[in-house]
DNA sequence: GAGTGAACGAACTAGCTAGTTAATAGTTGT
DNA sequence: ACAACTATTAACTAGCTAGTTCGTTCACTC
């Protein structure tokens, strides 16, 4: 990367001042900082030192120690939401449908294990800071809503019972995935079992798919 | 063992000084900040405070934090071991034992928080205390034993299916129960649900024996 | 080409926090 | 009764930690 200072009109803009890079890179370490220590655990000037820039700016984009940590969970917690738009339940059997939104979820809870260390977090904190966050509005709906259109061809198929609430579905699917993830490590030593070995990987995607379908077939 | 200390007169024994007394109530007191702030977040100065005794004796009987914090995991883990033996697994129907041991840890992790909360917490330090405690051992067994005789009986009885893995069984009953009480909070904020309310109990309670039978029975 | 505000950096600070020191009071064995 | 040990206290400290001060540099405008 040549440094091409002042004049960067068309070429790359390769600023020595970028608030927007900046923001974002002080943004990336304090996730990864806060989802391995914790909110108490991690140190502002851990995060700052990991950063190409100081403790200054920190404070000068995000105020402070705990208002950057709710910066951190609010863009953790709006990348879950993509999961449920990668799904196009219209045209898929309402059973390969919930097969499939399970799989994703699955997919999703594997492959961001900083988002789920940071839920857990929230939880030991009960909530607080989420609950004084203004994103969470319209989280639930994209989750719920798809969930609901599927169990509603489910039914009127007569593939899977009137009565499922969406809600409990989606419960037993965060369930199983989180404890998968977040409990792991507590399990491993107890049972000396490792829940996310690649070898039973398949096995514990399938039993989800299975124990959902078990339970919304209808009888 | 218990000596009756020097001429305590009649009434009761008012015992000034009491090695025994003044660990535990550390431990009490020690467990409920742990539980309540984290590892991190919790404060010696603050548990020595709501003790009746100093922080010296802090040290003195445990060592350091961290130590104090181990015994504390410690004692908590070795609570849920008696759930199993509540359960008199011989004389009942495999189908209502396995219904029973579901119903007696919900009710076990719904009637003990902090231990929920400390595996959370020790969870997100990747159970690093925990793997150095010696207490784990034998820990797995009794909850397996007690599964992997139902599971065979109801097998026997051409109740339940042959394949399946009593440690699995296991996972599903704590990813259920664990994120209900662990994750109640994020929960509740996204999607204005609280598992715990009292109204819901009876649904979660059946939910998941329902779920543990549809999954195993034989089909 | 100088002024202006946004972006940045180094060093500082007040208060906290785990752990200690040193001395004292109660308990036990003989 | 007296030594030896156990239990206990209050005050202290070195290092850490979130947040700040104050001054500097860059980019853009007119």
């Amino acid at each position: 990367m040549s440094a091409q200072p002042s004049e960067a009109p068309a070429g790359g803009p390769e600023r020595v001042r970028d608030a927007e890079r900046t923001r974002a890179e002080i943004l990336d370490v304090a996730t990864r900082e806060f989802a391995d220590k914790g909110y108490t655990g991690a140190r502002v000037d851990e995060i700052a030192a990991k950063t190409s820039t100081t403790k200054r700016m920190l404070y000068y984009y995000f105020g402070s120690k705990e208002q950057l940590y709710v910066a951190v969970l609010e863009r953790a917690y709006t990348g879950i939401r993509s999961v449920e738009q990668q799904l196009d339940v219209e045209h898929l059997d309402p059973v390969d449908a919930l097969r499939q939104l399970a799989e994703l979820t699955f997919d999703y809870h594997e492959s961001h294990p900083d988002f789920i260390r940071l839920v857990s977090i929230e939880n030991v904190h009960r909530a607080e800071h989420l609950e004084r966050s203004a994103v969470l509005a319209g989280l639930a709906n994209p989750a719920l809503e798809v969930l609901t259109r599927i169990l509603r061809r489910g039914h009127a198929t007569g593939q899977f019972r009137g009565d499922v609430d969406p809600l409990d579905v989606h419960m037993i699917i965060s369930a199983f995935c989180v404890f998968r993830t977040a409990n792991r490590h507590t399990f491993n030593v107890i049972f000396q079992r490792d829940m996310l070995d690649s070898d039973r990987r398949e096995h514990y995607r399938t039993m989800l798919s299975d124990l959902l379908l078990e339970h919304v077939r209808a009888r």
